[in-house]
DNA sequence: ACCTGAACACCGTTCAAGT
DNA sequence: ACCTGAACACCGTTCAAGT
């Protein structure tokens, strides 16, 4: 935790101690006082490696996003395709948080940069343009990161509860499916089988205007 | 701008300032401190009509989200369908500060409800099962505020830039699509388009599994 | 030169003093 | 009882004092 034999920890390694401090705490406990004391070095010291706390979200990102080197580059261009978005939906949902402390800023990560030159690079090969690639490409991957962001994080369950309160208070008169269904509706309120319908669903359609 | 005739402004009027505060000067420039300030009442006065900062929120999701109302309830499902999500989208994008700082909890507004209970029931009359329906709602939901969440507020032109200093800088070997379509990729980033031809494929994509 | 403590201008909310 | 000023425990960043 303490940096190792009085060398400042790096950029890097900052960043790796924020993620986990998201993780583990929610996104409202990142703040550089608190993060530089679980580190173990003063204030102005992280300051001066990380820059400012917009910079150590980017860090943040660039560390997160930086595994996508693996995944496979065999098999048809939509399975390759749709294997880049559950790759960041997997990252973005592994670090929850993350979404919602960077959505003020396009990611321009090297991980993220790659997974664009990817995406496109497939989409071109199946016989897209350049303009109907870079939509499909945007509206998939920010369906990716809309499912990512809506997951909460630290609990969940407090969340399907709330949403079953306010529901279960609405008149049926008014509100015939929502009081009908809640036992549907509320576990349905967790992103994550949205995604994957959604990212299938969106590259079917995709697929099928190659066709 | 100050509270009329010595009496305390409502709820819903400070909520009104508020959105009006972020539309103007940005998510971050929220702050309960300046907003009492604009308004013109003490903070402690605002902070007892409207609760904690969180509940201002709500109070703000709460407004802009009235209007659903006005979205016709004739024609074919997915029309109707495509119309509550351009709808949400119109008012996500017009005060785009407003879903980033609410994306922690889930929107439970009775605009959202109504929202939720109408393509719920779009969706059953169109034969969808209740499993089946809530996850092609929450994808197409999800699709929507991951667009709206992304549009820049305060400086498109400012992020746009930022972008392609990004991708002008990057390998061409390495990155062949990104270079050399930059001046298509870039303006991409701005999410309106990629929303509609997403929403547009996800849709036709529920057509299609019902026929 | 490098490092970092003290200080500055904030923030949301509590708590108690005013009427 | 209602209202609100003062105080508290924070925050990110600047600035200047230390070595």
């Amino acid at each position: 935790m303490a940096a190792q034999r009085g060398l400042n920890p790096s950029r890097d390694s900052i960043a790796e101690a924020a993620v986990a401090l998201v993780d583990r705490e929610g996104p409202d406990a990142l703040t550089m006082r608190r993060l530089a004391d679980h580190i173990g070095i003063p204030v102005m010291t992280m300051q001066r490696t990380v820059g400012s706390r917009d910079e150590l979200l980017d860090a943040m990102v660039d560390r997160v996003t930086l595994t996508i080197a693996d995944v496979p580059d065999s098999g048809e261009w939509h399975e390759q395709f749709a294997s880049l978005f559950v790759w960041l939906h997997d990252v973005m949902t592994t670090h929850p948080g993350l979404v919602r402390l960077r959505l003020s800023r396009p990611f321009l990560s090297p991980g993220v940069v790659r997974l664009a030159e990817r995406g496109l690079a497939l989409l071109a090969g199946a016989g897209f343009t350049p303009e109907e690639a870079i939509i499909a490409y945007r509206s998939t991957y920010l369906h990716t990161l809309g499912c990512a962001a809506y997951v909460d994080h630290l609990d969940p369950a407090a969340a399907q509860q709330r949403t079953r309160t306010a529901l279960a208070a609405l008149p049926p008169a008014q509100f015939p499916y929502l009081t009908d269904h809640l036992d549907t509706v509320v576990p349905g309120v967790s992103g994550n089988a949205a995604f994957e319908f959604g990212l299938a669903n969106l590259i079917d359609g995709l697929r099928r205007s190659r066709a």
